[in-house]
DNA sequence: CCCCGGTTGGCAGTTTGCTGCCATAGTGAA
DNA sequence: TTCACTATGGCAGCAAACTGCCAACCGGGG
């Protein structure tokens, strides 16, 4: 792959297939993921002939309220992954060795596209959007700590909300007050970043919460 | 299977493996689904060994929102089967022969259970109900008649509301008056059988629409 | 004991979403 | 053209949801 070179490839498979040399030989990885289902397919062990020296991941708080996908996230950063959580909307993305940019474009008929970049000034431009997000983000496990109690009560109020009844029904099922449960649902909401009830209802859903 | 027996049974595995011979003696099959994914799983041939003289099936308007499995009802009913479209909340139900019910229960550990009824009283209790349903509902062709039009625009609704963005900039984007779109939008909700936005996310999510 | 930081939930005001009503405009049949 | 029917969208009133503010209510230190 030239050094100038944006190559567009469609699926995971060809997108491992071509750079798997890459991921073999870098030493700093670094990534984001609005959700679960990107980058964390297990790979061969083959792939990997030495432990990189620095892997950094950005997430969505989403992820968190997935409870097996919380604990791989915290297998991971237990590894010396540095794992973030972020509060913004996030491009899917890779960077390897600050040399290559790997960014994940929209899914047409099914398989997602993928551009691989090679370009100095194109890396460097990607990678200092990343280091801004990843100064916006936040510790995964401050974030946890404060988290956990969200965990707790996100189930039940999930139920009520994917159950069409309205707030101050909800809020007589699961004792709360009304304005305590709107609380909950605003906080859940942001967990999942989402910025309506509608769409708060998609992710919840993605991630199979519901 | 005693006449009067009420079996309870855990999964489809084992519902089909119990109710096979039933299934396949049947001349007259009712059954009644909310979503796609109940009762449509093929079978094999070998479960048939006579067309039954009548299949009624009713479902909730959301599945001709997929257009793969708008085509398999068309598909079904050019077949000869019945099939009807309700706008009511509605269990999964199968009667066979009018004289054993098969009802779906509750999902647990990921395996929906069935009851099985042979109860001569409770098959006539429930096949009324059946039929109450029945005349209550819309058969296919006419109802579509009147859904394509729908159809043509859901698409750009649903990506409106899972972007978040609220009623008057999605409006906007779309060229429509407030008061229009958010008449498609309750077409869309009551498509889908949801009563809050949020509830509408989750079904458009699971129906793969967003 | 008091003080503190944090949670709760009531109240009120604002925003957003929902729907009936109706004037208007377009379309097709008689 | 005239009539009937339907879709549109503005308007108004209402319902639901969101949010700031604040008083009340906990535990845990001092």
């Amino acid at each position: 792959m030239e050094a100038d070179t944006i190559a567009l490839v469609r699926g995971e498979e060809e997108l491992f297939a071509r750079t798997a040399h890459l991921f073999a030989a870098a030493s700093e990885i670094a990534c984001a993921a609005n959700d679960f289902s990107t980058w964390s397919r297990p790979r061969p062990a083959s792939f990997r002939n030495s432990a990189p020296s620095t892997i950094r991941k950005i997430y969505r708080p989403g992820v968190l309220l997935d409870p097996s996908a919380a604990e791989h996230l915290r297998e991971v950063a237990s590894h010396g992954a540095d794992v973030r959580i972020t509060l913004e909307e996030i491009n899917e993305t890779i960077i390897l060795d600050r040399r290559v940019v790997i960014l994940a474009g929209d899914v047409v008929d099914g398989v997602r596209g993928y551009s691989v970049l090679a370009s100095p000034s194109l890396v460097q431009g990607v990678m200092s959007l990343y280091e801004a997000a990843w100064r916006g983000s936040t510790e995964l496990a401050a974030y946890e700590a404060g988290f956990a109690e969200v965990r707790l009560l996100a189930p039940r109020i999930l139920d009520m909300l994917a159950s069409g009844c309205k707030d101050e029904t909800a809020a007589r099922e699961l004792n709360l007050g009304l304005r305590t449960y709107r609380r909950r649902v605003a906080e859940l909401m942001s967990a999942l970043g989402a910025t309506s009830r509608f769409q708060a209802g998609v992710r919840a859903r993605e991630l199979g919460l519901v």
